[in-house]
DNA sequence: TGCCCTTTGAAGTTA
DNA sequence: TAACTTCAAAGGGCA
């Protein structure tokens, strides 16, 4: 049977395989077909590689028209050529020659590594296409090492610095990285034109820095700090007093329960109209 | 395990 | 067009 999307007989390549077991021909014995139901995992592994391939349009290096197999898709070199679908006789390699064939063709090397598709967030994570440096994060990127902070400092204190000294830099040594930032934004566009830095939104481990800025845009007057003072910190929930998010505003923003009978406007009057729509969405959900 | 901290700026979305 | 939102980098702290 061949394979619909394939331009070559596996089956025949897997007969072939298994024709020959004792002619040396360096696959593994559990790579070959043992005859039961399904392809065997050689089989599986000629398919994916070749998909791959195809996913990557390098079908110029190859010979008797199939890419060869190249780790670190196989755990072994290629040692039989796929054959084409409309073979003659002529066009089999016998598998005492398979060896010099794939010595006459070696390897393809510089095949970019593209990781497929995966489920996971942290594979996701890697694989997206991230935002090119801006001149700021650019200089940051460079100048962190240099800072010589102590092992320990946070990078949150770090960054403070950095932000300083950007605003201290002199307008050439900031127009150095500007352009060095448009440089490499214009490559980026090179590289991926059509993509977006929007394909990206919901997808970095950052995205709930602005829920919690609209959560204390939302209820500022709430904190325990603001309701009890700075004299009355023992009345403060220990989220407070460990300077987190505020245990009141939180059981309040979650069990619906306010007491306010008021406009949206009331209930939040230090938002935007903006964040009022987002945040009326959210009472209502 | 993954959010949070913190900065600036680019680029997207929304009103 | 202004305002707002998200995400790029870094790694330790913390729930």
């Amino acid at each position: 049977m061949a394979h619909p999307n394939l331009p070559f007989n596996i089956d025949l390549l897997i007969r072939d395989q298994v024709q020959y077991p004792d002619q040396n021909l360096s696959i593994p014995i559990e790579m070959r077909q043992g005859g039961g139901p399904g392809p065997s995992l050689y089989q599986t592994l000629v398919l994916m590689n070749y998909q791959r391939n195809m996913l990557l349009g390098n079908l110029t290096q190859n010979f008797l028209g199939f890419p060869l197999l190249t780790p670190p898709f196989l755990p072994f070199p290629i040692l039989a050529a796929p054959l084409p679908v409309q073979n003659s006789p002529e066009d089999v390699v016998a598998p005492e020659d398979i060896n010099n064939v794939v010595q006459q063709n070696p390897p393809v090397e510089d095949v970019p590594y593209v990781k497929e598709p995966s489920k996971s967030p942290e594979k996701e994570e890697n694989q997206r296409i991230k935002k090119p440096l801006n001149a700021f994060m650019r200089f940051a990127y460079e100048n962190r090492p240099k800072l010589g902070a102590e092992p320990g400092t946070r990078f949150a204190q770090i960054n403070k610095i950095m932000g300083q000294k950007w605003k201290e830099l002199s307008p050439e040594e900031r127009q150095k990285y500007v352009e060095i930032a448009e440089k490499e934004r214009e490559e980026h566009k090179m590289k991926y034109p059509g993509w977006s830095p929007a394909e990206n939104y919901g997808k970095a481990k950052t995205k709930k820095r602005t829920r919690k800025i609209i959560d204390e845009k939302r209820k500022p007057e709430k904190r325990c700090r603001a309701r009890f003072g700075m004299e009355n910190q023992h009345l403060w929930c220990f989220k407070c007093l460990s300077k987190k998010r505020c245990t009141y505003q939180e059981s309040s923003t979650s069990s619906g329960n306010s007491t306010s009978t008021g406009s949206d406007a009331d209930q939040f009057p230090n938002s935007t109209p903006k964040i009022l729509k987002i945040l009326t969405q959210e009472s209502v959900n």
